[in-house]
DNA sequence: GGCCCCGTATGACAGCCGTCATACCGTCCC
DNA sequence: GGGACGGTATGACGGCTGTCATACGGGGCC
């Protein structure tokens, strides 16, 4: 039971530093979440209750403003927090939905248990400020790229991301490991489905990429890149 | 000497939940920094070894692409962490530029010292974690308007943000506290010096606004706030 | 006081890309 | 197997806004 849990918290970079024994205790600590495919963890201006780790699957974590636009911030793969540290402000709400891409399942901590282990372990409190801190940078080379980058190069950098991340060798080349829609890449890089679609047909005619539907291979990563990095 | 550090400190999220014994010695660790307007604290690039709270003036974060595109990533005033988390990862680079708009001090702890300190006081790390997280919070709005709105609500929104956080009441209205150039709007938006100038043109000959050589008076903030939130 | 430079203003032009319309196709579900 | 639906493809059109050129004016520095 919770040795599993144990297990599956050994290497998560939000409890690195912690002994064994004191891993077990956190893991005791501890909820189970599933939620299938399509499902949302939780969603945006509900209460921020709850701290979550992922450990198996994919969730997408996004964003809808007043006006009804939704934007994908990051696809979060096993290991990864989330949910994170606005369930450690009281009365806070989460900025942001959760949503599986695909089955997944999770561990969680309520907020208050959670700022009981970082007073207990500051270690933990650490690598939070560090993981956030990360992701603030992340966000932020991401911004820079939405200001000045074209749009060919906004996808191109953000297939590479992805297939850096969540990618899975083929016969024919890279590709990214969950259901991926035109849709989902034009949210992520600020644009629409269509020019993302009119994008990857003049990949996928030039041999770069070859995609099906929600799927997309990377065939030949360096010309991807450097439409993504080409300083003219 | 510390004395008047321990007061600068008081207030400041960072160390919310000392006692003051404890912020004395916070304060003892210390180093006081100074910019004139237009130095930089530090440079992107540079190894991070110093985690910075200002105490007085203004400083803009800033990052710089390989192609040499800038862009401002957010303007800090008094109490404001910065330089912040890179510190804390060992061999790390600071990923951006700070760099003062006005005369600007701050107080300035060893990557090392603050780590101590994070674990003698966790609260500093939880603190710590909350407010990269509200600053990734605040950076995810930015993005989703980047993503979603047109350059003219972009920029009233910019420049409401800055009044609401930076602004002195005149007797037209409220003025953006420190230099702020066509430019630096320009950075923050996503778009060009030209566009920024032709857009508070307009605004300034509806009255919305009027303008100096970097300065930015607010006269009807109503309206701006029409131009930032309106469904239309 | 005068010069230089930075910041600003404004026009002309073009092109990237958003918008809308239409059609195709694979998948899922009865 | 057939229909419905969600995802994709492609064309036409237009406008927002980037790019370039030019000019002006106020501040600061010698």
């Amino acid at each position: 039971m919770t040795t599993s849990r144990t297990q599956a918290l050994a290497g998560v970079p939000l409890f690195g530093g912690l002994e064994e024994i004191e891993l077990a205790s956190v893991a005791g600590d501890a909820s189970v979440r599933r939620a299938a495919s399509g499902r949302a963890f939780f969603r945006a201006g509900e209460a921020a209750t709850r701290v979550y780790v992922l450990v198996a699957g994919r969730v997408k974590v996004t964003e809808v403003s007043p006006e009804g636009h939704e934007v994908i911030l990051r696809v979060n793969g096993p290991g990864d927090l989330f949910g994170g540290v606005a369930a450690l402000v009281d009365g806070s709400e989460y900025p942001v939905t959760a949503r599986a891409l695909e089955t997944s399942e999770a561990l969680a901590w309520s907020g208050q248990v959670m700022l009981a282990l970082m007073r207990r372990f500051p270690v933990v409190a650490i690598n939070a400020a560090r993981l956030v801190a990360l992701r603030l940078h992340a966000l932020q080379r991401v911004h820079h790229e939405l200001m000045t980058d074209r749009v060919e190069r906004r996808i191109a950098r953000a297939v590479l991301r992805l297939a850096r991340e969540a990618g899975r060798r083929v016969e024919s080349g890279v590709e990214i490991d969950f259901p991926l829609s035109r849709q989902d890449l034009a949210q992520m890089t600020g644009t629409t489905l269509f020019t993302v679609s009119r994008t990857l047909s003049g990949w996928q005619s030039e041999g770069l990429v070859t995609t099906a539907r929600r799927r997309v291979v990377v065939c030949q990563p360096e010309r991807l890149v450097r439409i993504a990095d080409d300083l003219s």
